[in-house]
DNA sequence: ACCGCAGTTGATACG
DNA sequence: TCGTATCAACTGCGG
């Protein structure tokens, strides 16, 4: 008789989930579907209230699904750390199995294995599946001789030896019964010396901790209310939940020229409506999309037809996530950084450090950071991303470029908080390895090839609509000097609109300069303690 | 080993 | 006003 506890985590759906589907093979007598409130995310992770709203309609979504299917179950949420939770509700519920979807993430995996000793300790059987990849990174990674993918010729190359990923399966057509939910045990409370770092965004006190079951008392979705934020902050029209990304799916599906066309270095970052690409990618992170539908609905279609393919293609864009997946799998919690990450290149950076006192860099950063460089190109793309939480991939390659190697000179780990924050699709492993790529110290390395904020989006949007849509102040300005309005005449420049914040033919030569100097001094995250005198890696790299 | 090529660019020169 | 060639000059990859 299975009493069989599956954890949802960042797999907010019932399609396409081989770690479900291993759940109801138990063929359990009760089944719990459980999501723990994690004071890890609530207030260790930066979150904006865009992607919490996203991250609710999930779950609201996922548990309306679930009562579709039995309408005496539905997704429990408890207001309490996985760690001291779980031990608690095995105990107490006479649970035989847990079930949950792999994590590779540095924090996942720490989590996971913790809970995996305690259930052997009391005897609960654990089964954990891969279904958040299209491989298991740990396989990735061996098939590539146990190093992590550091381009997308590897990760091509393990993925081959591999074979084909799984074909995508159907949602269950029964679920089981809960089990009993009394609460027999005190809650524990997250410390209350954690630092919460959303506290900036909320307008009175978190209150989600103050019932473990919630305030009905039916372990039902927080509220953004409950979460101290107010009600308008969520500004996204971007919505979550399993059936609208299924719709979304389909109206893809439909659209076959869409995809055997598609190439991603070709769509148009200055596209607004609609946007170039699918706007899937907040889905596949909190899985209300499977990958593997998502992969197969593209793969099959571009076979048919003659798609360019990997890696410009749409399941390449798949591929590159799979790439950084297990770079990160197998690199773990420095690959968040440059500090004591061997694979990524040093570099001098102004703010190495978030407590830099750097006057001018703080200002930059913060400028940057809420679209006020007096860039209209960097400064649309972010106000785009803090209003929306989503920006094209090649605006994103753009204000990255313009923060670190391409302008600013500021430490990618400080524009990676900033997206770690305001992006609906933040996936620790694509941001950071992204910010790597766009900062030049890994995956990529033609330092010399500069983002220019001014001529890079007149290919596609010579008028400027999309600064006019994103930075009002420059809505009638005329369009020869849209991207640089600094050099309209006294009357024809908005008043209200900065100055730029320096002068980029200057800062661009600076920072090539610097680059220059940082891959002749060849030296890594790992020399970080040495960098000033210690031995270049590049002498003693044997290669 | 060595060589040539291609990879999510920009500025300029040319017909 | 275009499209295209060229240079700048790093790595990983395949022949």
């Amino acid at each position: 008789m299975a009493k069989v506890i599956y954890w949802f985590r960042t797999d907010l759906r019932l399609h396409d989930s081989p770690a479900l589907a291993a759940a109801l093979d138990l063929k359990p007598d009760c089944l719990w579907p459980i999501w723990t409130w994690d004071p890890h995310y609530v207030y260790e992770t930066r979150v904006h209230p865009n992607r919490w709203q996203f991250l609710l309609d999930c779950q609201n979504d996922l548990s309306e699904g679930i009562q579709k299917i039995n309408p005496k179950s539905r997704l429990i949420v408890m207001r309490e750390a996985p760690t001291t939770l779980l031990p608690k509700l095995f105990k107490h519920w006479k649970v035989t199995h847990l079930v949950f979807e792999k994590d590779v993430d540095a924090y996942g995996r720490e989590r996971d294995e913790k809970i995996i000793e305690i259930a052997k300790e009391q005897g609960v059987e654990v089964i954990v599946v891969n279904g958040r990849t299209l491989w298991d990174s740990d396989e990735v990674v061996k098939a590539n001789g146990n190093k992590p993918t550091m381009s997308i010729k590897q990760l091509e190359a393990a993925a081959e030896m591999l074979g084909d990923p799984q074909k995508p399966i159907p949602a269950p057509k029964k679920l089981p019964n809960l089990g009993t939910l009394d609460v027999i045990f005190e809650q524990n409370k997250p410390s209350k010396d954690i630092f919460d770092k959303n506290k900036h965004n909320r307008k009175s006190k978190d209150q989600s901790y103050n019932q473990i079951a919630g305030p009905e008392n039916g372990f039902e979705v927080p509220t953004l209310e409950e979460l101290g934020f107010d009600e308008n902050s969520a500004t996204t029209p971007i919505r979550g939940g399993e059936g609208k990304a299924l719709q979304q799916l389909e109206k893809l599906a439909n659209d076959s020229k869409f995809i055997m066309t598609f190439e991603k270095p070709k769509t148009a970052p200055t596209q607004f409506d609609p946007p170039a690409t699918t706007q899937l990618s907040p889905h596949v992170h909190f899985g209300s999309i499977g990958v593997r539908k998502f992969y197969w609905t593209a793969r099959d279609i571009e076979e048919k037809g003659n798609s360019s393919g990997p890696p410009q293609s749409l399941t390449g864009q798949l591929l590159f996530r799979e790439m950084y997946f297990a770079a990160f799998a197998k690199i773990g919690a420095p690959f968040l950084r440059t500090e004591g990450n061997p694979h990524c290149r040093y570099v001098p950076w102004s703010l190495r450090s978030p407590d830099d006192e750097n006057k001018k860099a703080n200002e930059w950063l913060d400028k940057w950071a809420h679209g006020q460089t007096g860039f209209p190109w960097i400064d649309a793309a972010m106000r785009q991303l803090r209003q929306e939480g989503w920006i094209h991939h090649l605006a994103r390659h753009a204000v990255a470029c313009f923060l670190t190697r391409g302008g600013c000179f500021i430490a990618w780990e400080r524009g990676l908080e900033v997206f770690e924050e305001l992006l609906l699709d933040h996936e620790p492993a694509c941001n950071a390895g992204n910010w790597q790529w766009l900062s030049c110290t890994a995956f990529y390395a033609m330092y010399y090839r500069m983002y220019s904020p001014v001529s890079f989006p007149q290919k596609w949007d010579k008028n400027g609509d999309y600064i006019r849509k994103y930075v009002p102040e420059l809505k009638n300005i005329p369009g020869k000097f849209i991207y640089e309005p600094w050099k309209a005449p006294k009357d024809q420049k908005p008043a209200d609109y900065p100055e730029p914040i320096f002068d980029f033919g200057e800062r661009r030569k600076i920072c090539m300069d610097q680059m220059k100097a940082a891959y002749e001094a060849g030296k890594y995250g790992t020399d970080i303690n040495s960098y000033e005198k210690g031995p270049s890696r590049k002498k003693q790299r044997t290669r």
